[in-house]
DNA sequence: TCATAATACATGTACATACATTGAATAAAC
DNA sequence: GTTTATTCAATGTATGTACATGTATTATGA
């Protein structure tokens, strides 16, 4: 659906108003398509963006701050969404050994069994929605980069 | 500051894959910096949209269920924004004449001068921060249209 | 060394999302 | 014309965001 059908308006002030409000809704068309995905396992988006992190860790612990700063999203609020999964045995939380202020979080085997069953889904789905060729990716992706150039 | 630093991974499936991550990561990214000005107004992003939208066909009013279909976000709860929106007294909300099921909404005058305000803040903020040229922006919004293209 | 600062995580609150349910009003069907 | 279905908004619940505060632990420095 075109951005102007999705949002019944066209006043747009200019291309880069319009591409502001085009990511917001691209973002949010893709992480609501996503999520019907990931409900099959009883994850949302951000217990299973800390899943991966995890993972790219695994078998080492990581503590929440390492956590957190890997996060698509840097405001989450990583105690509580840990709280989900070890709720489900998805991860387990331990005091830190070197630092007892740190919380260290593992995954479990069933922690590691639901990141790689949805990981596959997630990658078909990937796949068979955005159609995109390499080189408009690569295009796309530097545009985005240039969008955040300036950051404050 | 380049998405492999801001999520402190290089691990990427393909370029479509970090494009994915991209999205949601810049999204995040522009949701955050406009909300500090947002926030000098007293205003929530979502409650900035419900305005705005609110004004597109000021004077006239607007059962919820049109605005509703207008928001970037689409599964926003409409009834509770503008709960926050009448408190601040921002919006009225009167019982619809010709259908009694609805519920129709209405900018105050109070409501237009602070959308007024903040749109000319925003608008700034928009100039000085997204540097596209106007090509390519209008090449960002095709693309981000072609992720969307097999829209589910 | 001992007081102070900084750090790491947890927790509390207001607001929002995502989704199901409820209740009232209208439309449709018979 | 009465019953049934649909529509519209409000409300309830679990989860998450954004931000402030609390609490324990570690680091610093006079």
């Amino acid at each position: 659906m075109k951005l102007e059908e999705a949002i019944k308006s066209t006043k747009f002030k200019n291309e880069i108003h319009k591409a502001s409000i085009n990511i917001l809704y691209t973002a949010w068309w893709f992480k609501t398509t996503t999520c019907t995905i990931l409900k099959e396992f009883g994850l949302t988006h951000e217990q299973y963006n800390v899943l991966r992190i995890l993972k790219g860790k695994h078998p080492s612990e990581m503590c929440v701050k390492d956590i957190a700063c890997r996060m698509i999203e840097k405001n989450s609020n990583v105690p509580r969404i840990i709280d989900r999964l070890e709720d489900k045995k998805w991860v387990t939380r331990t005091q830190g050994a070197a630092d007892a202020r740190q919380t260290v979080i593992q995954l479990t085997q069933t922690g590691i069994e639901i990141l790689a069953s949805s990981t596959i889904k997630m990658t078909h789905m990937l796949g068979d929605t955005i159609t995109l060729s390499n080189e408009e990716a690569v295009t796309l992706n530097n545009l985005l980069e240039k969008v955040r150039q300036k950051e404050i």
